[in-house]
DNA sequence: AGATGACTGGACTGTCAAGTCCAATTACCG
DNA sequence: CGGTAATTGGACTTGACAGTCCAGTCATCT
């Protein structure tokens, strides 16, 4: 993979490259993103990315990785919330300002990158495989610890929940994508918010 | 939009050409996707190719319309039982089932063209919308009849629910891809499902 | 049969992008 | 300082692909 930065130096170049192939595989897809055009955005020129990076698909890679973490790391202040119903449905307001913000446009960037990549390029299906799993672990030890303080019956399947719910929400991102409409996405998670209150004890 | 052929031959011409190039595109991506393999696969020389699209987007067009038609025509036999419980239950299962044969791989094929096509060629989104408003349609039309016979509560949101369970599917699809494994989508069609349930009279 | 227009074959061209190479520059350490 | 390794610049090569062009074939109608 390339050679890792020893330097400050080094690394802030890196981390320059990686943030502009970020957009411009975001604007252009993976396959459209020139060598050229990442490095007029860095700006890097030719041999600085392969110095960092054996070649495109390595930097595709990289790229992926960095992709998870934003996407994660941008729903940070909510996981934490989400071990009651009150922190559930703010998530949820939030994903979809965010959707009304964007006018729908780019749906979630791991599906969209899991899409033009993952039938050719095994390692990096895995690599966005990844980022789901640790989504749906934020939100399956949020309903665990719901169901653990009452919040939800004793009996209810998180494991099974966590994963309907991601589900719904990234199909309302396909939708809302598709439709340029965030109500989709509004609808999809409504309908995962329903599923898990029908576990809610009647008081 | 090319010549549209007048001929029998020529319609036997465009349509292999189509084909041919669903094919290489579900391989390689609509980008990969070069109109030589397409040619080779047909078999189609380069004319013929240019004398039926005007181009390449012109053809990757042909190929979303395609692929509407050929998801929606797949599940046909399946649309017309929506209109009761079991009808909603052998549709998922066979929805699955299609995922255990295919080990995971592909997930949409309408989903997949969106992700790679959707934020630079607009008028491919629209088609590749429309084809998730028939297939919506079908299923809010089952759901409608479930409640006018009263196998659901009649104040059911029809239209809620379909967009709902299209997206749990849409959602499933995508983990299922990422992850290899059609269990993603079993959980989250039957999230759709118990949704569904919670709006059938308690007999 | 011959004319007409639909259809077909494949060589050719220009462009653009990935990847290579080597020389120049910079930071750091004794 | 002087040496050394990390980092950087950009020209160059090679190959692939979209799109053009024109000559040739086939089906059909009179």
């Amino acid at each position: 993979m390339g050679v890792l930065p020893t330097t400050e130096r080094g690394r802030s170049t890196r981390r320059r490259i990686v943030a502009a192939a970020r957009e411009v595989v975001a604007e252009k897809g993976a396959a459209g993103a020139s060598l050229d055009e990442v490095g007029a955005l860095a700006p890097a020129s030719r041999s600085q990315l392969y110095h960092y990076f054996d070649d495109k698909d390595d930097l595709i890679r990289a790229v992926a990785e960095a992709t998870n973490d934003i996407v994660l790391d941008g729903q940070r202040d909510f996981f934490a919330g989400l071990n009651t119903w009150d922190g559930l449905v703010r998530w949820t307001d939030f994903l979809v300002a965010i959707q009304e913000q964007r006018h729908g446009q780019g749906g979630c960037p791991i599906a969209t990158l899991l899409g033009q990549l993952a039938e050719q390029h095994d390692d990096i299906r895995v690599v966005l495989s990844s980022g789901f799993d640790r989504w749906e672990a934020h939100i399956r030890d949020g309903l665990a610890s719901m169901a653990a303080s009452g919040e939800l019956e004793p009996d209810a399947d998180v494991v099974w929940l966590a994963t309907s719910t991601l589900a719904s929400l990234e199909g309302g991102l396909v939708l809302t994508q598709a439709r340029r409409d965030p109500q989709a996405l509004r609808s999809a998670l409504d309908g995962a918010l329903a599923l898990i209150a029908t576990y809610r004890p009647t008081a």
